[in-house]
DNA sequence: ATAATAATCTAACGCTGTTAGTTTAACGAG
DNA sequence: CTCGTTAAACTAACAGCGTTAGATTATTAT
């Protein structure tokens, strides 16, 4: 019936707007599909499941977190890499907050291809920290904690949990960065020694 | 029939079981009931909505989270009390995983008295870092911080984030709370100027 | 003993993802 | 230019979800 003959890449990209649009806690197959012109059970032409689409979203926002990553720490050595990386991220996660949950809520989904798509995070990360004179363990260990103060400050941040106090959050933000550095310039004293 | 009178706190009592047991995911207002042996309707009697059910799981798991936390840091000070106060999240975290994304997910669900809730858990922190000579406004800044580097450390472990590299993740916790620990000092340098 | 309260039930609605089986439009080959 | 294949779309249905309305019934208070 008026057959429009869609591919499964429109049927992504229609997925990864709405949800960035619409967010990803409203999102459904039934109202992509409706959107599409098509019926839900249409949609099974092109994906196996759900999931699989949710994985696909997953896959492009990875590589635009790369892509954002990459282009911030371009040219750039040491601590003002290491500031612009981070800008990079806490930017992303800010201005594409429905796309960011996705990349969170991807590893759930247990799945080889996602886990050597990790890579693509902490590639750029790596990078940036190659202007420190760190061991190579030093650097998986480094790697790890910068992860985890970004993606928590971000996360808690999104979800309100930073309102109790009546200061700023940039200036939280800031000073959560500075510490990292901090341990960067420590854990390369320790290298040398 | 047969009548066995539940009461709202045997309810949420075995919501919290069912959740810590089965995972948050699989809940469901009709499994519960079920193991009640009651219908699903009938849990309305007691709440107002799953919603309601989920805010009460939450302040169950802030206070059990708050009670870890200063048993943690009963007696000690200064950078003890933070190894302390941090080694207490981070078990919380990896022994109760489902009852934590309770937590987690809990802001969301608009309500202040989930905000209020919230102080239960920046009181802890900001007792251990009352022996470090910091202004009132660094410590608001610092208690983000610390949040940050624990919450996102804790769920990108369980997430499976930190399988790329064959390091041991309790070496790289060690190093995010020794981060935290240098920031600390660094700013009550800062704070002395 | 009677009246009120509240715990429980049944039945239903609209939403979700998903499957099976059917129609039909488009394309490639003879 | 028709015929056969492919695949895009359909309809109908199932099981699960949270939720509501209204009837039933056991307990409790008067």
């Amino acid at each position: 019936m008026a057959r429009q003959g869609l591919t499964r890449a429109d049927i992504i990209g229609a997925a990864i707007e709405m949800i960035e649009s619409e967010g990803l806690h409203s999102f459904s197959l039934r109202e992509l599909a409706s959107r599409l012109h098509i019926k839900a059970a249409s949609l099974y032409n092109h994906i196996k499941s759900s999931d699989e689409l949710h994985t696909e979203v997953g896959y492009y926002a990875i590589s635009e977190l790369k892509r954002a990553q990459l282009d911030a720490i371009a040219g750039k050595e040491r601590a003002e890499a290491i500031e612009s990386l981070a800008d990079a991220y806490y930017r992303f996660g800010k201005e594409r907050p429905e796309i960011y949950k996705v990349i969170l809520s991807l590893p759930m989904v247990r799945n080889d291809a996602i886990h050597t798509a990790g890579f693509d995070i902490v590639e750029p990360i790596m990078t940036a920290m190659a202007g420190y004179h760190l061991t190579r363990e030093q650097m998986m260990h480094l790697q790890r904690v910068f992860r985890s103060i970004m993606h928590g400050f971000i996360s808690q941040e999104e979800a309100g949990c930073f309102r109790q106090f009546p200061v700023d959050v940039g200036d939280s933000y800031r000073m959560a960065v500075r510490g990292f550095i901090l341990l960067l310039e420590n854990s390369e004293k320790e290298a040398r020694a």
